[in-house]
RNA sequence: GCCGAAGUGGCGGAAUGGCAGACGCGGCGGUCUCAAACACCGCUGGGGUCACACCCAUGUGGGUUCGAAUCCCACCUUCGGCACCA
């Protein structure tokens, strides 16, 4: 009798044998079909969690799964190193951040190995590193000189707990996304990546398949609207200035009774009237002291002060005042709007606080517009108190208001986006420096490329200030100018972390090259990234940032085609079994290297899948473990302990055996294929509790048995590749049970040859009738009318219908 | 407020127009054992019955259909996203 099933005997054992041959190290050259899966690297934050394992481990059985259809796979792994956690270590407890990253990073990657996955560490990236970030800076210099890095003046959201600016990406409701910290405004000058110059195209998911939910997601936050500019005259003496809205319904330029400029737009100042400077200016400094949340909520009255000033209605020569109102927000379309309160619910609600005119300029057959209006209405059907416009259909308003603008030379149909550019500058520490230099002379110049890496400095002090810590470095700071050779300094904001991330994708297909972030033999032979998994909480920042970079990397000629990752699914997130978050605070923390200790890799592998669909997520349940453990138990008791076997392959039970088998090929292909992890393992129980009723008859057919087993271990490779690596190397199979081919199912042998046919009277299940797979509709009726318990129910009565579902249910109408 | 996903036994879940509850946990009963553990076998949605029969049951209420967890309408709840974007 064979040794007992010991997971951690024989799972240290094969790690230690993988790593030493190599195993899942994706050569360049191989003339197999590549195949790139990739599953979002991690931050080194300390321990692999189970939530590491929760996404890894599903991405590494599909990764296997590939491997064994044929494909020469990389399946490659990392960190994604640069940020503040680091530096709020040292902040917190003088740790060097460097020390503490890399530390953490020898700490995750042997956690890592315990997974037995098959990540291809040949080709480990590490964001941190010189050699990667060199080539992130590399990216920057190339962005700057095709004018898609710039710095502007701008309105940031800073966050005080971090001390840094955030890109809008990062604020959720009006709070850092990693801090929870309220978000503050402040004008600074920052650099940008120029994100809105894709934005058509990043509307566009040609030749991908991403999630209907991530594509909505991406959409909706890009925000493409159409509409027109249209100029109004400013109307104030000493003030020859055009005002230049951006509306959606310029067929309603009639209707507009008043226009709205932010409090921050650049003409506010210049238009004011002396007598209402005081309120303007009150007005101006209670808005800058609100948090982003009080100014955007919905809730909130509409406020606003009339600025004294008068603009002019380039259709009408209406004269209409201009008040500001924090309802505008200065960051979309031009800061202004022209406000038609009859049409727009806003602008109907700012106008009766105020008391400013409405006027109708549809007509609609449910609104009696000679009388005043309780509410806007959007839609009408014919324009009216417009001029020569009156009598327009509502379908042909906008293109003939808008061409009449056009030959007037005061206006013009554009599309606006909500996309605003990506503000990359961090004012902190540990990211990567920002390769510019300010000089007095030249103005800002770019280091030249000879000169990268700009490595940072080592031994700074961290004391958070709102300005980098690098500006404290002088010696680092100082530098001499690439163009005069003048004194100048360095920039000292360091790049979003997001950066690192946008492209470290291409970096794996060739991490080691020190002349191009990846050579373009690399590119093609390895991009893009043909599956892709992580999870959605990234929709609207990594997803689309990487998109973004990859289509800017397109048009710079270091990949092509249009598009990084062509598959993406989203994992859910795992959570603790009472069903919340995992947190110390909750004590609901399930450790990996627990469970692992416990139960062996394996297990905790097949559990964690097991749990539930993996796109939904959920609570991880430890005493299911059990059934699991059982489960490999029973696997390696039918692999060790055969029955007596015989040469009988034309038995009903040998048939049988085989046609269980290869069932459990064709389903398990199906699941695997779509990434139903948990509904392939049932399948693989149930194949496996077949096998033991086989083997306790005795005596089973040699050839049907040794099918069934090593079929088996084939299927279940992927999901517990030590324990059947073990086994098969047991059963003295070729090394490695991970590289041989996935078995074939044979339609012929999983056919059934009897079928069961439910019998229904009325709809309702009354018996059910076993009959010869070949049967037809005619046997089918026959046998169902002999029914006796049919029979009874007919009494005799003329059935109205009969309705056949072939091999699968008859059901009998009276 | 708007958009999207989901709601099924004691629990995780399966079934996406055709046998509701696969698979697993837990529970109950049994075999083995001096005993326990492990393992194995049987039962396990509710009502009803000695046992069958039968009836009820997929958040709630309607509808379509021979037939609905599945499709449609309305509502309730939970989760995610968006939320003055002119």
């Amino acid at each position: 009798m064979a040794d007992r099933y010991d997971p951690h005997v024989i799972e240290s054992r094969w790690q230690a044998r993988w790593q030493a041959d190599r195993l899942y190290h994706a050569p360049d050259d191989d003339p197999r079909p590549k195949w790139y899966a990739l599953t979002m690297f991690p931050y080194p934050s300390g321990d692999l969690h189970t939530g590491h394992w929760y996404a890894m481990v599903p991405p590494d059985v599909a990764a296997r799964y590939r491997r064994m259809l044929g494909n020469n796979v990389m399946f490659p792994m990392g960190f994604d190193s640069f940020g503040l956690p680091a530096e709020n270590a040292a902040i917190k407890r003088g740790i060097d951040p460097k020390e503490w990253t890399y530390a953490n990073i020898e700490r995750m990657r042997s956690q890592m190995r315990m997974m037995g996955a098959s990540f291809d560490w040949d080709r480990e990236v590490i964001t941190s590193d010189p050699e990667y970030y060199r080539w992130s800076q590399w990216w920057f210099l190339q962005l700057y000189h095709r004018g898609l890095a710039y710095r502007a003046e701008a309105a940031a959201n800073w966050c005080p707990g971090c001390q840094t600016v955030l890109a809008n990406e990062q604020v959720v409701d009006g709070r850092c996304e990693r801090s929870d910290d309220l978000v503050e405004r402040r004008f600074l000058t920052q650099w940008f990546f120029r994100i809105t110059a894709y934005a058509e195209e990043l509307l566009r998911f040609d030749g991908i398949e991403w999630p209907e939910r991530i594509r909505t997601m991406q959409t909706n936050w890009i925000g493409r609207s159409e509409g027109a500019f249209l100029d109004f005259a400013v109307d104030v003496p000493g003030v020859d200035e055009k005002l230049r809205v951006f509306t959606t319904r310029p067929d309603t330029v009639y209707g507009a009774t008043f226009m709205v400029l932010a409090p921050e737009h650049p003409l506010v100042d210049r238009i004011t009237t002396p007598a209402q400077r005081g309120a303007v200016d009150s007005y101006i400094e209670a808005t800058s002291r609100q948090t982003e949340i009080e100014r955007l909520s919905t809730e909130k009255e509409k406020t606003g002060v009339f600025t004294g000033a008068f603009a002019k209605n380039p259709f009408n020569g209406a004269r209409v005042p201009i008040w500001i109102a924090d309802y505008v927000l200065v960051t979309y379309g031009t800061g202004a709007i022209m406000a038609v309160p009859a049409h727009d619910e806003r602008d109907f609600a700012f106008a009766r606080t105020y008391g400013l005119d409405v006027i109708s300029v549809f007509s609609r057959s449910d609104v009696d517009t000679s009388r005043p209006l309780e509410e806007a209405y959007p839609s009408g059907d014919r324009m009216i108190n417009s001029g020569p416009f009156d009598g327009t259909p509502a379908a042909e308003a906008i293109g003939r208001v808008v061409a009449h603008a056009a030959a007037g030379g005061y206006g013009q149909a554009t599309v606006n986006y909500r996309l605003r550019d990506w503000l990359i500058s961090r004012q902190r520490y540990w990211g990567t420096p920002i390769p510019m230099i300010h000089c007095a002379n030249c103005g800002i110049v770019p280091v030249p490329e000879a000169d990268l890496p700009v490595t940072l400095p080592e031994h700074v002090k961290f004391d958070p200030t709102g300005v980098s810590p690098l500006t404290q470095i002088a010696e680092w700071v100082n530098v001499e100018c690439p163009a005069c050779h003048g004194p100048a300094r360095r920039e000292t904001d360091t790049m979003d972390t997001f950066m690192c991330s946008s492209w470290y994708q291409m970096r794996y297909a060739d991490p080691h090259n020190t002349e191009r972030p990846v050579s373009r033999d690399a590119a093609r032979r390895w991009l893009p990234v043909d599956q892709y998994t992580g999870g959605a909480e990234h929709a609207v920042m990594h997803l689309l940032y990487t998109r973004f970079f990859w289509k800017a990397a397109r048009d710079l000629g270091v990949v092509e085609g249009d598009e990084p990752m062509v598959r993406l699914f989203n994992q859910g997130s795992i959570l603790g079994p009472d069903g919340n978050r995992m947190s110390k605070s909750r004590g609901n923390v399930v450790a990996p290297d627990d469970q692992v200790a416990q139960w062996g890799s394996d297990a905790f592998r097949c559990q964690l899948m097991f749990v539930g669909p993996w796109d939904q997520g959920g609570p991880y349940n430890p005493t299911g473990m059990a059934g699991i453990v059982r489960w490999l138990h029973r696997l390696w008791s039918v692999a060790t302990e055969p029955p007596v076997l015989t040469d009988t392959p034309g038995t009903a039970e040998a048939r049988a055996l085989r046609r269980a088998t290869h069932k459990t090929i064709r389903d398990v292909t199906l699941e695997l294929e779509g990434f139903r992890f948990n509904t392939l393992i049932s399948r693989l129980m149930e194949h496996s509790t077949a096998m033991q009723k086989a083997r306790d008859r005795g005596v089973a057919d040699r050839a049907a048995w040794d099918e069934a087993v090593d079929v088996a271990l084939l299927l279940t490779a992927p999901l517990a590749p030590h324990v059947t690596e073990e086994l098969w190397a047991q059963r003295g199979r070729p090394y490695s049970i991970h590289l041989q081919r996935w078995p074939a199912f044979d339609p012929e042998l999983a056919r059934d040859d009897e079928i069961e046919l439910v019998l229904q009277v009325n709809g309702k299940v009354r018996d059910r009738l076993h009959l010869p797979a070949d049967a037809g509709e005619a046997e089918a009726r026959a046998a169902a009318f002999a029914s006796p318990k049919v029979a009874a129910l007919l009494a005799g009565k003329e059935p109205k219908r009969v309705i056949y579902v072939p091999a699968r249910l008859l059901n009998i109408v009276l």
